[in-house]
DNA sequence: ATTAAATCCTATCACTCCCATAGGAGTTAC
DNA sequence: GTAACTCCTATGGGAGTGATAGGATTTAAT
C-alpha cells in the first residue's frame, strides 16, 4: 500500500464534481451525461454520487429530466469535503485517527508526526475549493508546494 | 480506503527503526529483542526488517549474536526513506505517480493538486530524521503544522 | 565438532477492501 | 402512459493486508 493513495473512487468523485461546477446552473445533469463527459464507469459513478448526496455536497432530482447539481457554489466546496464524502476521514494510522494514537518509550513522539502529516494534507485539500481547481487559480501555498524543486520528479 | 493510510507495516518499521536508533551502537539487536521492545509481532517484523535491509537502511549480521543495526547515523535517515522502503512511493493516484496523471477538459488542473499533496507530504517526512523523531526536536515546519489550530481535532 | 542462536527464504492463509456490474423498484416530466 | 431518470440491494473477481509456519543457512561460543 502507498501512504497516500488516491483511489479511483475519490478521483472520479472530484472529476464529477468539477463537471457539475463547470456547467454552472443549467439544471440537473444525469449520471449518463456526467459519466460520458469524463469517461467514467456509469454504474460506479452512480454509487459515488449517492455518497456525495448523503454528504450534502450535491442535490438530486428524480425522474425524467432529473440528475445532479451542486448543493453549494463551487467556491464554497473544499476538495477535502469531497474526499471525506467518499472516503471517510483524510488520514488514519492503523485504523485510528492520528491524534488518537499512543506509543510507549522511544516512539512517544510519533503522534506529533502523524498529526503534522494530516495537517499538511488539510492545508492543501481544505484550502482549495472546487472553483479554484476548475479555474487553475490555486491557493498560494498550494502553488508553492507544486513549484518546490523536484516536486514533479520521482523520488 | 483513507487517502492517507499509514499501515501497520509502516508504523512497525518506524518503531523498529526508533528502537535501533535509541540503542546507539551496542552491536546488533535481534528481531526477538526488537519485537519485544515495542510489542510487535515477531514474524511480521522479520519480513519488515528484510525490506529495510534491501533498501540499505539497516545492516544485518547472521548467526548467533547476530541481528540488525542502522546502516547510517539516525540524523541521516529521513522518515520518508523508511516509508519508501516498506511501502514503495509515498503517493499514488489510481496506481500512477502524481506527476504522471493526465486529464482532459474540466479536470486539467488536477495534476498540480496531486503534486502539491505529495510535495506537502515530502516536506514532513523527508525533512524529519530518525534522530529528530527520537528526541522530539522536530523541524520548525513540522511543529508548526502540529500546532495549527484544530490540528489535534477530528474533521 | 557440536550446539545454540540468529538471519533468511518460501509458502500459505484468512480477511478485508476496491472496482465494478446487474437488475429492478420507484419517481417524475412530457 | 411512457420514456427518462434516480435509488436500492446484491453480487463477484481480484488484489492487498497482516500475519504465521517451517525449515535452510550462517555464525559465535564452548
Amino acid at each position: 500500500m502507498r501512504t497516500v493513495e488516491i483511489s479511483a473512487k475519490t478521483e472520479y468523485a472530484v472529476r464529477a464534481m468539477l463537471e457539475l461546477a463547470a456547467t454552472g446552473d443549467g439544471g440537473p445533469i444525469s449520471v449518463d451525461v456526467l459519466a460520458r463527459g469524463q469517461g467514467l464507469p456509469r454504474k460506479f459513478l452512480e454509487s459515488i454520487l449517492a455518497d456525495l448526496r448523503r454528504a450534502g455536497l450535491v442535490v438530486s432530482t428524480k425522474g425524467a429530466r432529473g440528475g445532479y447539481q451542486l448543493a453549494l457554489p463551487p467556491a464554497e466546496i473544499p476538495i477535502g469535503a469531497v474526499f471525506r464524502a467518499v472516503d471517510g476521514p483524510l488520514a488514519e494510522v492503523r485504523g485510528r485517527r492520528p491524534h488518537q494514537t499512543e506509543y510507549d518509550g522511544v516512539a512517544q513522539h510519533l503522534p506529533v508526526l502523524w498529526v503534522a502529516v494530516r495537517s499538511s494534507l488539510r492545508q492543501v485539500l481544505d484550502d482549495t475549493s472546487l472553483e479554484q481547481l476548475l479555474s487553475g487559480e490555486l491557493p498560494g501555498r498550494v502553488r508553492d508546494l507544486a513549484a518546490e524543486p523536484d516536486a514533479w520528479l520521482s523520488r
